[in-house]
DNA sequence: GCCGTTTTCGGCCCGACTGTTTTCAGTCG
């Protein structure tokens, strides 16, 4: 898809717009960025379908910047962002990332250094060329070098998954705090983003000093980009930045409004109180010199005559437009979970044995757990063939027989996760499948194919009446690898079409990712959502597949495996 | 450059912190 190159350029056009002082047009290019880069269908194809205007449809797109996209899909250029690269010939993207460093000073250093690249502002840097510049001085240049520096160890933004626990970890201090009255992790952390940048605190006290000491002191603080009465920004050895906001007690709730974003969220929530003649800010909601909101964010909404938005729909997708009529959604919770039905025992290449596994799954207080277990197909997972797989049905009736005697109501489910094979056929003979509880079924090798022969090899499989699951539907991994060439809307409709349930995998995959979670909820297709875990302890990672989920609008109903182990039988394709 | 249930022109979210140009521009979120 072009989607993602013609974000790529019009944010490239607002970073040089920026560096000649322009006003107000690189936020237009940005939105139009953003917007495409949101986009679920192809540019291109709008365009062939519905010619230019189709493009003004799309949000923050216009007359000239759909001129400008046409030209792209006609050329592959356009002509107004290569003049502009010819003006100011640097790799501009790359010079932003350096922290302290914006459009105006990386427009200086080209003009008077002729610095165009990361590499050429460390040679100047270490010369000690900067600070005798017109706005600049000893401070920047050595702030630039360590901006450098970091740049290099910085991960740049990392899994949810890694960092919520490490991000907890500080909570709870700040928490313990005798000045901290109350504490929250804000930004994306808290919308529950499949990546973060870097990690946000907001604290309620009365003493902000006591907080920021404490804060600049944690272990692991590296550097301080900044230290102020409000607002402290340091550097983690981990390679990430966190960032503490102290307020007042009255001021809490309207702060974390602001602190956990997103900024479209928030410029449109601001631009809903000034509607209402108030002004929003982090402060409170103010009418006039009043402040007639701000303790709790519950109340910031009500008083600009909304309905409270859950952290995890704060993007600007059309959840103000909801909260406007009250039509949110009720979005799913972790304690609606009653199973994990992706889990691997040391029957394969997991860790644990069934019954510490569903040892596991007791203490979450569960009602089952599925065993899924690779099929033979992947060597790498010594994954199990047919008379393995009916050798670890009788032990698992055994062990549900002996969980019944003693009268305890938790069940272990049967089922498998086999392979689809390139022509689309499943790796265990029909017979076997058919006698366990559910089938899972994913694409693990031969992932390169083009859109048509993966579509036909994930259809024979959805056909397959034993399969009820698939898995990791389309294969990406959170900052490693791509989707595969899938048609996402074949997909859903195959879903439909053959009763099959797709996945929401909890793991680094992250995968459905948050959009289209959103396009199968529309479309009535159901979802499970599940661990993968090859660990007793990665059974823990089920909140971020349903705070994945709850960012894609799912409610109760849209995921299976919110149902009680009879409900959850009859989701399945022979189990009715 | 985009946008509009007061608007097709005149707006475009709001504030903190730093360093340096010593009164404010640049950067960040």
């Amino acid at each position: 898809m072009k989607n993602q190159e013609l974000a790529k350029i019009f944010y490239e056009i607002a970073n040089f717009l920026q560096t000649e002082g322009v006003a107000f047009k690189p936020f237009a290019y940005q939105r139009a960025a953003k917007s495409l880069e949101d986009l679920k269908e192809d540019v291109a194809q709008i365009y062939i379908n519905k010619g230019k205007n189709g493009l003004e449809e799309i949000e923050g797109v216009g007359k000239n910047i759909a001129l400008q996209i046409e030209e792209y899909l006609k050329t592959g250029k356009i002509a107004g962002h290569q003049e502009l690269k010819n003006k100011l010939p640097v790799k501009i993207d790359e010079l932003m990332r350096v922290e302290g460093l914006g459009p105006k000073k990386i427009k200086v250093l080209y003009e008077k250094l002729g610095i165009k690249s990361l590499k050429d502002l460390e040679k100047a840097v270490k010369k000690h060329e900067l600070k005798d510049l017109f706005g600049f001085g000893e401070t920047t240049e050595k702030n630039i070098l360590q901006g450098l520096e970091f740049l290099k160890t910085s991960h740049g933004r990392s899994p949810l998954q890694v960092i919520t626990p490490v991000a907890r970890k500080v909570l709870k201090k700040l928490e313990n705090l005798k000045e901290v009255k109350m504490a929250s992790l804000a930004g994306s952390l808290r919308r529950k983003k499949e990546t973060i940048g870097d990690v946000d605190f907001l604290v309620a006290s009365d003493n902000p000093k006591a907080v920021m000491d404490f804060f600049v002191a944690l272990p692991g603080v590296k550097k301080v980009w900044g230290r102020g009465d409000t607002k402290t920004s340091v550097y983690m050895t981990g390679g990430f930045d966190m960032d503490l906001r102290v307020v007042p007690e009255k001021s809490y709730g309207s702060a974390l409004q602001y602190f956990t974003g997103s900024k479209e969220h928030n410029i449109a929530t601001r631009k809903i109180a000034m509607e209402k003649g108030l002004k929003l800010s982090e402060y409170g909601v103010f009418e006039g010199e009043n402040q007639i909101a701000g303790a709790t964010e519950q109340d910031v909404y009500k008083v600009i005559g909304m309905q409270y938005i859950e952290p995890e729909l704060r993007e600007d997708q059309g959840e103000i437009q909801s909260s406007l009529v009250g039509s949110l959604p009720a979005l799913i919770n972790l304690e609606d979970i009653k199973g994990d039905l992706h889990c691997h025992s040391n029957w394969n290449g997991g860790e644990h044995s069934i019954e510490v596994m569903a040892k596991t799954a007791m203490e979450k207080g569960y009602q089952y757990i599925g065993i899924s277990d690779h099929s033979k197909t992947l060597k790498i997972e010594n994954g199990l063939n047919e008379k393995q797989l009916l050798e670890q049905n009788k032990y698992i009736k055994n062990l549900n027989s002996k969980f019944k005697s003693q009268n305890l109501k938790f069940r272990i489910l049967h089922g498998v996760e086999a392979d689809i094979l390139k022509d689309g056929s499943i790796d265990i003979k029909n017979e076997v499948l058919a006698q366990l509880d559910y089938v899972i079924a994913s694409v693990h090798l031969n992932t390169k194919m083009e859109t048509k022969e993966m579509m036909a090899r994930i259809e024979k499989a959805m056909k397959n009446s034993n399969v009820d699951i698939i898995a990791h539907p389309t294969g990406r991994i959170v900052g490693r690898r791509e989707e595969y060439k899938i048609d996402f809307d074949q997909m859903l409709k195959l879903a439909n079409q053959t009763g099959t349930i797709l996945e929401i995998n909890s793991s680094a995959r992250m995968d459905l990712r948050d959009l289209y979670i959103r396009r199968a909820k529309n479309e009535g297709v159901k979802m499970i959502i599940n661990t993968d875990a090859h660990h007793k302890d990665q059974m823990d990672l089920m909140e971020y597949g349903v705070s994945q989920a709850r960012r894609g609008w799912a409610e109760k109903e849209d995921i299976i495996n919110t149902q009680s182990v009879e409900g959850l039988l009859k989701s399945f394709k022979n189990n009715d």
